[in-house]
Parts: C-alpha cells; sequence; structure tokens
DNA sequence: CATTTGATGTTCT
DNA sequence: GAACATCAAATGC
C-alpha cells in the first residue's frame, strides 16, 4: 500500500476525541519551496472541542481574529503563537461553524532528518527534538503564516501509511498546561502511544 | 538531579 | 496590565 493523504472526510467527522487517536501513527509532512520533504509519525495529540470545553481558545462560540479560522470546515491547520515565541500546529475539524481541533503535541521523525536537525540546531536525534508541541513545529518549520492553510494541499499534510495503532497501544491522559479551565482540565483528551519515546512531558 | 526565570505576541480585563 | 495549549538556559541542591 502507497502513502495515503487523509482527504476532507476524514477531518470534517463530528467526533473530535475520536479523530485526536485515529491521527496517533499517521504522518504529518512538510514540503516548502526548495527544502527537502520533512514528516514524522503523531505520537502525542489532544482534544480541543469548541462547545462546552474552556480550555479552547474558541470556547461557546468565540471569535476573534486567532480563532476565526477553527470555525472553517475540517481540513485546514490552525497555527498560532503561545507565549509569544512558539508555534503550536492544531489540525482543524468537523464542519463549518463548529469549532474543533486536535493539538499535535508530539511526533518521531521521519523523513528528512538532516533539515529537522539543522532547524532545531542540534546534532544528535533525540526524543526533545520533536517531542513538545513548541518543538515539532520548528522541526518541521511550521509556523503562523501556515495558520488557515488547507491540508489536504502539497504545503502540509497527513499521511496514513498503514501504521495501525491498537487501541491497547493508546495511553489517554488528562490535557498538559490547561489548569485554568477548572473541571474541563481534568478530561483525558490527551492521547499518547503507549510505547514511543516521542513523547512530551 | 530539581526548581526558577526570561523571552515574548495575542487576547482579554 | 495579566494571563496564556512553551522552551531553554541558568541556578541551587
Amino acid at each position: 500500500m502507497s502513502p495515503k493523504k487523509l482527504d476532507a472526510n476524514f477531518y470534517q467527522r463530528s467526533d473530535v476525541v475520536q479523530i485526536s487517536r485515529e491521527l496517533l501513527g499517521k504522518v504529518l509532512c512538510t514540503q516548502f519551496p526548495g527544502q527537502p520533504l520533512t514528516s514524522g509519525i503523531i505520537t502525542e495529540t489532544e482534544a480541543y472541542c469548541g462547545r462546552n470545553d474552556k480550555a479552547c481558545h474558541a470556547n461557546d462560540g468565540l471569535r476573534t481574529k486567532r480563532t476565526e479560522v477553527m470555525y472553517r470546515a475540517g481540513g485546514v491547520a490552525y497555527v498560532y503563537l503561545c507565549y509569544g515565541i512558539h508555534h503550536l500546529f492544531n489540525i482543524v475539524t468537523n464542519v463549518k461553524d463548529k469549532a474543533d481541533a486536535v493539538l499535535v503535541r508530539a511526533v518521531e521523525p521521519v523523513n528528512g532528518i538532516d533539515s529537522i536537525l539543522d532547524r532545531r540546531n542540534a546534532t544528535k536525534l533525540k526524543p526533545a527534538i520533536t517531542a513538545g508541541p513548541g518543538r515539532l513545529t520548528q522541526a518541521l518549520n511550521i509556523t503562523t503564516d501556515y495558520t488557515g492553510i488547507d491540508l489536504t494541499g502539497d504545503t502540509i499534510w497527513i499521511e496514513d501509511r498503514d501504521k495501525t495503532i491498537s487501541s491497547k497501544q493508546i495511553v489517554s491522559s488528562p490535557r498538559i498546561g490547561i489548569d485554568y479551565a477548572g473541571d474541563h482540565a481534568k478530561r483525558p483528551w490527551r492521547f499518547c502511544i503507549s510505547e514511543s519515546k516521542w513523547i512530551s512531558k
């Protein structure tokens, strides 16, 4: 089986938690002009729901310039700047006006490792290179310039390379760094591949 | 090892 | 002005 790019039908389903689980083991790819293909297996995700979820930027229909892209139909990127420094990569899901998204927190490098090391200013491959939401975007050269980009296009996309992750390999836990969300912070909407070392702490 | 702190843009109060 | 879906470097054991 050849690699298969995930299409709009995958992203526009309504269950963002289910999509988060299915994204584990898929391959996030970036290809920029004049640069080699870089990619990594998704090893850690978090689900954010636009309704009744205080942890989500677009909770309860909140619209700002920044969150507007989350209201689009699924299959586009939501890239946003955190703490003024880090670019965080999210996948917008669900249909138009339903502001759900999946945050990708960690990947395991596959293609273009030399470029990844170069972008991260490192010489040796280790989990700290791409395990962490701010790290993987730097490794794959994703910036806020690409917010709203079509994930079925040829710049940033996700492939199914027939690596299957069984439900036994998936560990769920509370989401990270969102204590301000009260009770919602405890929801087990963070998903990791249990045997992978490429997981943020 | 663990803990603290500086960097820093967007959004909300 | 404060808070925030973070990271890396510096400091303290």
